[in-house]
DNA sequence: GATGAATGAGTGTTCATTCAT
DNA sequence: CATGAATGAACACTCATTCAT
């Protein structure tokens, strides 16, 4: 469906995001979120079928950004190691940048709508990352362990050091994300630091 | 005049966490935990203040059965490495058999009730595994970084696998918790593989 | 959109006045005054912020009710005596007529709700009677007493005896008020009876 | 029906009174009132049927306190007139000593708890002032009007300036409350003042 | 298309009263 | 007799959603 107005979707994604990770989702009533977008909640019916499409759109819209930044990257880097500390810089800078899209991404991921299907076009999206990293595997450059494995080492960490420079207990600058990055290349490289100490 | 019964207690948390664990925090009320318990929701208030005190002393119960279940096994072990392996496992396991605990925990740390006082009185409850990691970076055995990171790569690995087994895109056998544990060792052990395959 | 209708706001005011009136206000709740007012509870709270804003501004309501008779009888008086006993009749006719007012008027002023600022609030709305007793003071016509006491003497058995006619114990006939009238006059005046009935 | 610990009956009363006073009808719950006088909320349905009877026996045994009072010191006097000034006086006295028998009186007066019957055992309870009236009038020495309105300008004014006092807006020294007296007796008497300003 | 009003179903919580001991 | 536990019914209030304009 067409709406004539793409400029109220959008405001209510944004006011969506940011209502969401200011207040959770408890705490975010539709009448709030259309208020915050300066419309009426009768309004945001007409594009969106009830609250839980939109805040699963708004998922869709956190993740597109967020996928966007890191594919753009990663694509940057030489190699894999190297477009994976692009990514990994891009990524810490956006999350402290625009929190709200971190924290919203994270609140949705750990509720209850978080589903299969989301998490599979998300996938999909990315696929230029999962691509690379078959590729890597096939070089011998990475271990050659399942996806989830390597969101697990190296995605994942990302969101949760962020959250943590939010809340104030890590701090997020080259260095540290620098060590960080090692942390989470050593976790997934097949031949780690082969003899960097080696005459 | 009866007496409080324990038992009352206990099924009133158990329910917290499995409702929570099932439905989000927003999508359990009151009301359908006492139902869930056999109670009245007016005996709930026998029991616990109101629902905050109820959502926190349940993330509290949790955590001290993951807390046990994570020192027992670690203490088996003959060194660091060996003790986390055990860790690994036991809570793999634990996560598995019991995944309401671990989605509650989860749920709990993500929303806005995660205070800083409880993370404290976890770290505390926490505190031979943390001085374990303390001696084992002097040691030079893992590295000097701040204890968020070691968490980052190798606690919440845990809940996030776990997870992803529940939802079937990971495979949590032996072999594979194994393979997993070996990307957190790398992620944290300082001189990784020192040469084993060298001559 | 519907335009926000003044006819329920007054039917919300005047069901609060009667329900009140009948059953007290522990024993009104806003369900009985919505269901009174042909309204659901949650439409209570689009006209008034919450419950207790509806018991204050019922008051008000009622205020300007009790007051806007007892100015306009009272100032259709050649002097202080004659107006004060035109307000009396008036007063006690609107009394017997809608004693759902007066009686939620003496319920309220008797609750915890009453505030200085109401009291305030009335006093100014009345202030043409106060400045009428201020000249009857000064013109020695009326004793040189406080507010409070004429309040005491003048308006509370008002009250008092429209809720005894209500139960039936005083029968508010003209001769009957005008009896009381004089009491209440009596109370008051500075020179009283000074001999009207000598020759 | 005898209970055996008359004391514990006194003590809820006492607890009653106190409680309703400072909280009022609706903010004062049975287990408030049993945990005043350390008591279980179960005992406290021992001694009366339920919360209603309760209060009213509250307000008999408030008004046996005050019906005695005015009693003994309205005999003290040696006409009507002193009689009347001693029984004011002492019973401002009390109103500013125990002001929560006053509060609690005037509270339930005017609640919907108060009825026709409990209103007719006071008044017979205070038959001896209401005979001195009825002498009285027979004197000529007070107006020859219902006892209704011998209330209204004797005793109202008293539980209103003693509230007023509590408040703050009356000042209950020797001085003003001779002035009131002198009012509500100028209401009252037949011939007041006869002519002291007359040659 | 856009909107503020309207509401049934639900929220967390309290309370007068009864029950089991 | 005395009690803390237990609860159905109610409370004030909110919310996602629909209605009438």
């Amino acid at each position: 469906m067409r709406h004539r107005d793409d400029n109220k979707r959008i405001a209510l994604l944004d006011a969506t995001i940011a209502q969401v990770a200011e207040h959770g989702f408890s705490g975010t009533s539709v009448a709030r979120i259309a208020k915050a977008a300066n419309l009426s909640p009768a309004t945001l019916y007409i594009y969106f079928a009830d609250k839980d499409a939109l805040l699963k759109e708004a998922f869709l819209y956190v993740s597109d950004q967020l996928i966007e930044v890191a594919v753009e990257h990663f694509l940057r880097g030489q190699d894999v190691r190297e477009g994976m500390r692009l990514e990994w810089h891009a990524l810490f800078r956006m999350g402290i940048a625009q929190p709200e899209l971190f924290r919203y991404h994270e609140t949705f991921t750990h509720s209850s709508w978080m589903t299969a299907d989301l998490q599979a076009r998300n996938e999909h999206e990315a696929a230029v990352l999962m691509n690379a990293f078959e590729d890597a595997k096939r070089e011998g450059l990475i271990k050659p362990v399942a996806f989830s494995l390597l969101e697990t080492f190296v995605y994942r960490p990302i969101y949760h050091l962020v959250q943590r420079t939010l809340q104030g207990s890590f701090i997020a600058d080259d260095t540290h994300i620098d060590q960080a990055f090692e942390m989470a290349w050593d976790a997934v490289a097949l031949c780690k630091k082969p003899s960097p100490k080696q005459p």
